[in-house]
DNA sequence: TGGTGTTATGATACCGGTGTCAATTACTGT
DNA sequence: ACAGTAATTGACACCGGTATCATAACACCA
């Protein structure tokens, strides 16, 4: 008879899923008005409301998410997109979003990709048209790209990005200040004692490395301290690049006494590369980082560095993106999008030698 | 008119996203013959077939994955699915999977879930029944339960799982051999001169927590090497608990002048520890690790540990999980499937300081 | 040239949901 | 009691693909 039913007694589930017509059927009602159930639409008497919602949690239905998006035009899918070599910010990004779409019935799709393919914009965009999804949230240095948001705009495609630039669509936008970090990092070093700063600069291609130089340059300034032109060394935000970096500042004719380093990775490597030379942080060298990667309270000494806070900042990029995919931009926009990142002081900075006993 | 054609002539996309239908309408033919070009089925006519094409490549065709996972009763999503904490384990399976994904029309849905949670299980399986997931990708821990697995196989769910421990399913699992990596240790350690050892074994849920101290033992024993019960500390995995298992073994009446930690992860909590205790490494303590993180060859000195090769597993776990998807369970099994884990040397084993100068 | 067996193609139903709009039922106030 | 309005419900078309099966076109051979 009802083989739906039999299905469940017999304990496991076993054949087809329920479809919406069955439940209508088991139920006496049209497919149309469990339809309204389901979505919670108004207008359903107290008495079907039940009798529809007690079928359904017999039956476990759950809509079939394909019909659902064909009908809707909507595929419930997001979709995170980098192509950003660092791991930790990815991971805690994508965990900040993920805590998000279950509860609100989307999933997530990772869409890494290659900075190198010249294509790589229009990639996206197929790849955005052919998978149907919804929105997608851009991870930097990616979303520092104007080029490729002007193409989700033509096709029309919600986008949320992470970005350090300011810019004032701010329901497009989660905006980390590292403004003020960088300027943190400078009057840090400067309280310490420390005159002679060793600046690792991240990619040329990269919005945030630029604004990171300016604002250090220009705090250090402001304190009457210079960076010098051979203080400023060009990294490529990789561990190997901070091994280099370090070597070309450490073996100078007037090393630094204490080295920024634009993120973790290279800040490690440049501890490495120091420990290997024989100098021992924090007391001939001070280092700090960028980023708190898991890494950075994993070595020793423990990195100084700076919390982008970057879980938070995947989780309201995701809330402003179901934002915008129901189409409420004024909620899109009340959503808090300025998180100040926090340094995080542990044991790899001290005074300079010459200041010490 | 057409106004499709205009859309495109006009240089950007706008409006509607072609159909079908609209390929069928310009191409003077039906919607099941645009249907056999798409799914390149036989008995399509040579001028009819390159027609068609044309036109598909005229109009920036591709067809609507949502309306195709309804007809096919599939989603073209596959999922990975992990309660591990091991951020580097997951990035490499996750891009070993990607790069079979998308060639393949597939999309990845990432499913990291709470192993403390009593329902982690049954989660999964709602997971499963409401998104129409295709298949899903297993990590470890996870992998390792029996119950999950008979319970994917009640709702018939394709499955592929990364595994340790050996098994006869050949079709459903890649394997990691470590049993040979951790053989590969115990020699190592015994050939540097090492008698006095300490393990870390990992938590005692996992299976192949259990294994590695097997086998570890095993070897030892083999070689005249007896591991005490006071040299074995049981760990969580976590960096932290690495630092707590260090203090607990080399603050022993006879410390070990080797420590074998499960992972990474503890063993470099292990280095930190003995670092901050004034213990010089590897002169003075030699440390082997598991898994090869990324991290592992970013500290000072560089880590001597195991490579599992995880994202070539996370690769051939989708070849085989695809081959499954399309009923094809032949193909499944004669997709390789057990990597041989390598042994890295790198800085942190020497002989111990009894053999020394 | 006609009969026969392939190959090529299309009409139509269907996958499992939602939107529209008309029909039915349930409340109002007088 | 009864018209008037609001709340509820369902019939049916539709979203964009695929499966089935009947039919049309073609090739082959006697």
């Amino acid at each position: 008879m009802d083989s739906i039913k039999e299905n469940i007694i017999e304990g496991s589930i076993v054949g087809k899923k329920p479809t919406i017509s069955d439940v209508a059927r088991l139920a006496g009602v049209s497919k149309k008005t469990v339809s309204r159930v389901i979505n919670s639409e108004p207008n359903v008497g107290a008495k079907t409301l039940s009798k529809v919602k007690k079928v359904i949690e017999d039956l476990d239905y759950s809509p079939n998410p394909q019909a659902r998006g064909l009908a809707f035009s909507r595929s419930f899918l997001l979709a995170m997109i980098y192509d950003n070599p660092n791991a930790s910010f990815i991971t805690d990004a994508m965990y900040g979003a993920l805590g998000q779409c279950r509860p609100n019935g989307y999933e997530l799709v990772v869409h890494p990709c290659d900075a190198t393919q010249a294509s790589l914009h229009d990639d996206i965009i197929k790849f955005i048209r052919r998978t149907k999804i919804d929105g997608v949230i851009l991870l930097p240095p990616l979303s520092e790209s104007n080029d490729l948001i002007n193409k989700l705009k033509a096709i029309k495609c919600n986008y949320v990005r992470l970005v350090s630039v300011i810019s004032d669509d701010v329901a497009h936008m989660v905006h980390f200040n590292d403004r003020e970090a960088v300027k943190d990092i400078a009057e840090h070093l400067i309280a310490l004692g420390h005159r002679d700063i060793g600046f690792i600069k991240g990619p040329d291609n990269s919005k945030s490395s630029a604004e990171r130089h300016d604002v250090f340059r220009d705090a250090l300034e402001q304190n009457g301290v210079h960076l010098g032109a051979n203080q400023i060394v060009f990294g490529a935000n990789t561990f190997q690049s901070g091994v280099d970096c370090a070597v070309q500042l450490l073996k100078s004719d007037n090393p630094p006494t204490a080295i920024f380093a634009s993120n973790d990775e290279m800040a490690i490597g440049v501890m490495v590369t120091a420990q290997k030379m024989g100098i021992d942080i924090p007391s001939e060298l001070t280092i700090i980082g960028f980023d708190d990667t898991p890494q950075a309270s994993k070595v020793w000494p423990a990195l100084t560095t700076v919390n982008l806070k970057v879980k938070e900042m995947g989780k309201l990029a995701t809330l402003k993106l179901l934002a915008l995919c129901n189409n409420n931009i004024g909620l899109a926009k009340t959503i808090k999008s300025e998180l100040v990142p926090t340094l995080v002081r542990r044991e790899t900075t001290a005074p300079p030698p010459i200041l010490r006993g």
